[in-house]
DNA sequence: GCAATACTCAAGTGCATGCTTGACCAAACG
DNA sequence: CGTTTGGTCAAGCATGCACTTGAGTATTGC
């Protein structure tokens, strides 16, 4: 089985990068040259294109170059296993606290045998 | 104003770390103290309180102590929020799929294979 | 050919992160 | 009481990250 825990440490990591994310909104819109993902972001293109390798390495982005342009664009699976991990967490806390409201309701706090599932 | 993009930074480099997602993933099963959190992980309570703080200051848990056991829960507000921007970024990408349609599928250099490192 | 464009590579710098150890405090327990 | 248990604080350290500059390569356009 595939290490996706790897995968989402990258994944996440390049997202914690708010130059990064302004990247990824500008790529939601469409494909993008790398100069043209610098262009908002004030720092130099070496700089931008480290960026652009982080995304790629995560899966978020992928590239190809045509002539002297490099274009980049979105690869929607990386996004979504970020996205089905956090939904999967918050309904599974979800749940419990459904299961639990139905317990406050006819039983006391201490209950020592919490038999889970 | 909120200055939502520092918020979504704290969360995804939250998130970023393997054992931190560990604990998520523990508390999404209901709250656990400190100890309990740092149970599998093969690090010092130190580190692990660390973590917690990181987690907290993102605002993915809560945690409050009585007697001398701090107690963590999640706050599912936090995943919502890093949730809903990855998943409206994947719906405007594949909205504009939808607006292209087939179209753009012009001039394939070669059939689908994409070249996986 | 020559110059501008678009990117690429390497090395270096400064700050953040993830961890450690050691000292310390306070609640629980015998 | 004293000891264990659960947590907290403060340095300190090693690594990683986000940049920079400077030089270099391949295309495009005149």
């Amino acid at each position: 089985m595939l290490d996706q825990t790897a995968d989402l440490d990258r994944v996440f990591q390049a997202l914690a990068d708010p130059g990064r994310r302004v990247m990824m909104e500008r790529l939601s819109q469409g494909p993008a040259s790398v100069s043209e993902l610098a262009q908002p972001l004030a720092m130099s293109l070496a700089a931008v294109l480290q960026h652009v390798q982080v995304l790629e390495a995560s899966g978020l982005v992928r590239s190809q170059k045509s002539g002297r342009t490099r274009t980049c664009s979105i690869n929607p699976a990386a996004l979504r296993s970020a996205e089905q991990w956090i939904s999967a967490r918050r309904a599974l806390w979800e749940r419990r606290l459904d299961r639990l409201g139905e317990v406050l309701e006819t039983s006391p706090p201490e209950d020592g045998t919490t038999g889970e599932r």
